[in-house]
DNA sequence: GCTGTTATCTTGACGTCGTCAAGATATATT
DNA sequence: AATATATCTTGACGACGTCAAGATAACAGC
């Protein structure tokens, strides 16, 4: 017998699922825990026990938000090898392509509603996250005799890291270009199905001039 | 006397500056029309004939901060020239540095609670911020033949323009820096008093980044 | 300067929200 | 089979945004 599986059957995953649902309909103004409990079939009080406030369920939600960005990475990554494309390439769009594919998780990691910071599973996915993004932007770093370690110590005290520019860099390019195109902050550039023409923009272009300014690593002033 | 001086004396500003501070001190998450009020002194009731509902408090408070930063901007670019120093460092320190002062109103401009994309004022100062970012990454870039009236066209219709990429790319990694900063994501970067430390790296790595790609303009594969 | 009009604010109420305490019910344990 | 534990419901509380109706203050016309 699955875990959890009582009267319900399986709430905590079917909150999480009402959740998604709800966030992607309404997004982060529009969410409510009773709406959820009420596509769940349970009563308001029924979530308690499984994330003891609303809180804890946004947690789950973001942890899963994490997750799907760390696969995505990873597996574009992966593909891009085995097809002769560029790494960081793949992951930028990864990370752009999974944000508007589930915009529900993105805007809850990235939103302003509040998240328990210190729960363990929420650390451990948005270490991992990170730590790909890390790893990518390194391995287009020019110099070659980066040390390989730099990873595995992660995630205590980043700061003073020689590369750490360059990882804020890309991270802050990736990030700032999804925000603006998910929060619809682009949409009076384009017309309709605007927002897979920016989408094909970044790929073609902006990821471009990322792995310019991260090859040629010249002081500007 | 002075316009809006009536019972309270001059509730819409009231409102606004204790919206302000409600953002500041709870974040979006915590904020409410009712506390806003009480803090103003009036009734839950009396904003509505200032503002409609909550959603039009908040498309003021946003209104304001997309004129702060184009304040901001503009003044750092003038400052800049005058200083001798690069005009769009100038601009992306600005656009980070109000920011870090003014969250409430960041976190209302780029957040996720509802405003009112309608709105006449609201638009006028979204299109003025973001045509001082046009035309500083413009100036930018290496092509000294650029039209110089592509500023006027604003905001029609600003797709296929040549300088879009370099345009969004200039947003995105300062937008994108901005919004990690200040939603505590690179907090775990950086000790006690952090981000300033992560401000200044802004100002002096990742801006010399960004002007590296825009200053080089190859295509990258 | 008085009166009517308009703008502003209060009052009271409605439905909804998140959450809690207490009780009910189903599963697990012994 | 009896007990313990986990799960869910019920009922309630205060707070929320908003509305309709009424009160109050400023303005406008004469």
């Amino acid at each position: 017998m699955a875990r959890g599986a009582y009267h319900h059957g399986d709430l905590r995953q079917a909150m999480i699922d009402a959740a998604e649902a709800v966030l992607a309909e309404k997004g982060v103004a529009g969410f409510t825990l009773r709406e959820c409990a009420r596509r769940a079939g349970v009563s308001p009080a029924a979530p308690a026990h499984h994330f003891g406030n609303i809180t804890g369920l946004l947690t789950a939600v973001a942890t899963l938000g994490f997750d799907g960005l760390a696969d995505a990475m990873d597996h574009a990554a992966e593909a891009a090898t085995e097809a002769g494309g560029n790494r960081l390439r793949a992951i930028g769009e990864a990370y752009v392509a999974t944000a508007l594919e589930r915009p529900g998780r993105f805007r809850v990691v990235f939103g302003q509603r509040g998240l328990n910071a210190d729960d363990a599973e929420f650390k451990r996915a948005a270490a991992r996250a990170f730590g790909i993004l890390v790893r990518e932007t390194q391995s287009e770093l020019p110099q070659a005799e980066v040390e390989q370690d730099l990873f595995s110590r992660l995630p205590p005290s980043f700061a003073g890291d020689p590369d750490l520019p360059e990882i804020l860099f890309t991270w802050s390019v990736t990030h700032g270009f999804t925000t603006l195109l998910l929060d619809g902050q682009l949409d009076f550039l384009a017309g309709p199905g605007g927002r897979v023409a920016l989408q094909k923009l970044h790929s073609e272009k902006l990821v471009a001039l990322l792995l310019t300014a991260l090859r040629t690593r010249e002081p500007v002033r």
